[in-house]
Parts: structure tokens; C-alpha cells; sequence
DNA sequence: ACCTGAACACCGTTCAAGT
DNA sequence: ACCTGAACACCGTTCAAGT
């Protein structure tokens, strides 16, 4: 019914490299949008009135509120960073890690979406292709590559999104000290001092970085 | 102004453990429709005649939608399972990991919240406390507790969460085919035929944690 | 082909009113 | 104290109508 379109649309996409179409503009005004006041205020009507337009004037561009967002994760994903082939493996899965956080640091409403929306377009199977490549040149075996990718990338994505959504924060100390009152926790208390420093998440990821990928080290070496 | 109630539900529900009180109704009910029908099936509307109510009689016990999604994440961490302190540290760490990919085969529709919510309560951080001790039986350095659990439960959760989201998923082949024609994937050519072969999620997530863990071993030898 | 205006069946939440 | 009914300011989406 309106596949002719959207068919039409997706290849005008492919050509013109993200220039032009309504859909595009579409696209652009709902992640400006998010951007400014959080993923719930993407509303078709919000972002119709952004370009101009009624929120009925959207649906020959895009299918429905969800396509829209699955069309959003497709432009995240266009933004990663490729890493550059001439690198050695390591410095490559690094680069693609940095690009991921960075991606989540631009856009911290949306990036949640990367875990909850099924992603198999093009532009994630490119990132995905690169980090098998990456593997296997490290020395993983054929039969683990898959699997070691989908670790990376989970962790990889599990991190940004932790970090930018707040999971990793403690709270406030104060209510945080009220609430844990009279509840048992050795370990914490063990740790009391070092839990009460606050931490660098870039210096975090890096140190995460070195571990995991000494842990496709060891997958590699048997 | 309506913290006195709240105060009064907080405890009467740590004392009580979970029985009686409209509130825990109020959040089980939640919890069934979620499981029945999605999480965007979650309405104020719909919670309250479930219990034969109507929405606004919720909120004497719900400050807010929002905190209710929150209470709901409360039960969720609840519900998983404390490790036994008898066992060693490795096998309490791989119940801990079980025990939420579980959780979010029962609840598939409310574990993402787990992800994009804080979770500074009691619950919370008693598991993270468990997962403190195991990782300082372990021998990892206690400068290096806190990383490395937050690395482990970003992994864990980041899994359970895809693998029920379908973000693993590589989706109908015949479409995925046609979709990917004329992109250049050396990698996955080169992999084709451990591509096409199905995967078993319990077999993988067995085999993450056997890297993960041997990532904490080396964390801890230094 | 693309867009508009009105309308439908919903939302979360507030407020006055009941008991 | 707890609940109801009506109302407000929104949603996504459909449909008939315009050009």
C-alpha cells in the first residue's frame, strides 16, 4: 500500500547520503527535538509543527510513530564513527567503543532506543561487519566471532547508556544515606572509602576497554 | 505533603515484605498487565479496574505514573534471587547472572526499565553489596570493586535485555538478504556459514559468563 | 501527490464533591 | 481517609475534503 513510497523513499535516502526528502527532515526534527526536552516529547504533532507542517502531514513520509522512531536509530547509527581499516584491531574496536559513548553523549534521550529497537538495517550490519573484522583479525575463532560481538556491543552500548540515564549515579548522599539505614551491607561498609570518591566515567570506560579487550585476547588465544 | 503517606506505605511494606497494603496491589497489578500485554499497556486507567478501582484512586498510593514504574522496578529486584553466601564466589556470581536473565524471561516487558531507571533502593543495593563480597573473595583490588561490578551488571542486564528484545535477532533472512544486497560485508561472507546456524541464548550467556568471570580473575592477579 | 480540519478513542492528572 | 465523576489538556491515527 504505500511500500511503493517508503521503497522510494529509502533509495532517494541511499543516493542522496541523508540530504533532502521530507522523511530526512522529519527524522532531523524529531532528533532535534529529543535533544532539547527528552524522547517523550517527540509527539507527531511536535515535530510536524517544527518544519511547519500538521502532524497528519507526516504519515506519507513516515508509517507510524514507531517507524519514526526505528528511522531515528537509523540515524544514530549513520553517525558512528567507521573506524579506519589502517588501524591494528585494537586501536579499531577502541575507536568504535569512543564513537558509541560520544554518539550517547550527543544524544542521551535517544540512545536507550538502541537497545529496545531491533536494529538490521544497512547501517548497523556495517558497524557490526567492522567489528568482526576487527575480531578476527585479533585471532577469534570463526565459531566465536558472533558471539564476542554481541558481548562487546551489549557492554559497549550497556555502558553509554547506564552512564548518560543516571544508573551509575548514587543519588543523593544525604537521602541515600536515610534510606540505607539499618540495612546490612558489609561489603559497602568494607568499601566505605572508596566508594565515597567520586569517579571519572571517561578514565571507567577505558579501564573497561583494556579489560575487554583482553578478554578477546584470551578468547583468541584459546 | 504527601510524603507522610508514602513514608507510612515505605514502611509498612519493608515490614509487611511485600503482603497486603493497596499499593503492592496496585504494583502487582501493573506487573500482570505488563507481562500480559506490553508495557505500553501499563495505564492508570487499566491498573485501577483491574483492581476495581478507579484511576483516581491511585493516587493516595502512587505519587505518579512515574512512581509507579519505579516501584515496579523495586519489585523486579525483589524478585532475584540472593545468593548463597556458603558458595564460592564464582558460582554466586553466575546464580546472580542467571537469576536476572530469569527475571527477564518473566518479565520481559518491564526489565528495560531496569536499564533507563535509577535503582537506588534498598533492593538494589543489597545485590550490589553480593556482588561487592564475590568480587572481593575474589581477590579484585578495592580500588577496582565498584568498576568491575558495574562492568558485570552492565553486561548482564545489557544481555538479558536484548536477547529479550530481539535486538539479537537477526530477523526474517529472506528480507535480511534483500535489504543487505549490494552492501559490501566481507566479514560476514567470510563467516556465512556460522551466520546462518541458529544460536542457543542459555549455551551463550554460559559462555560469557565463563569470559567474564575469567575477566575478573585477571583483574584480580593484577 | 501532498496537505488540512475535524473527529475518534484514548492518555495522565486536577479538582470539586461525595461518604 | 478514600473514592468517584466530570473535566482539562493532551495523545496517535482515520477519514473526508480540499488543491
Amino acid at each position: 500500500m504505500d511500500g511503493a513510497r517508503a521503497d522510494a523513499e529509502l533509495t532517494a535516502g541511499a543516493g542522496a547520503a541523508g540530504a533532502g526528502g521530507r522523511r530526512e527532515q522529519i527524522l532531523g526534527a524529531a532528533l532535534d527535538i529529543a535533544d532539547e526536552r527528552g524522547l517523550e516529547a517527540i509527539t507527531m504533532r511536535a515535530v510536524a509543527a517544527r518544519i511547519g507542517l500538521t502532524a497528519m502531514a507526516l504519515y506519507p513520509h513516515v508509517k507510524s510513530k514507531d517507524d519514526l522512531l526505528d528511522g531515528l536509530v537509523g540515524r544514530l547509527l549513520a553517525e558512528l564513527a567507521r573506524p579506519d581499516p589502517a588501524q591494528p584491531w585494537r586501536d579499531r574496536l577502541r575507536a568504535l567503543g569512543r564513537s558509541a559513548r560520544e554518539l550517547a553523549h550527543r544524544h542521551p534521550a535517544v540512545v536507550p532506543l538502541l537497545f529496545v529497537r531491533p536494529a538490521i538495517t544497512p547501517e548497523a550490519v556495517l558497524v557490526v561487519d567492522s567489528i568482526y573484522q576487527a575480531l578476527l583479525e585479533a585471532g577469534v575463532p570463526d565459531t566465536e566471532v558472533a558471539r564476542v560481538e554481541r558481548m562487546v556491543s551489549t557492554f559497549v552500548l550497556g555502558y553509554a547508556i547506564s552512564e548518560m540515564g543516571g544508573r551509575f549515579d548514587a543519588g543523593d548522599p544525604r537521602e541515600r544515606r536515610a534510606l540505607l539505614q539499618g540495612i546490612e551491607l558489609p561489603a559497602h561498609h568494607k568499601l566505605a572509602d572508596h566508594l565515597e570518591a567520586s569517579v571519572s566515567w571517561d578514565a571507567e570506560f577505558e579501564a573497561d576497554m583494556d579489560d575487554l579487550l583482553g578478554l578477546v585476547e584470551s578468547v583468541a588465544s584459546g
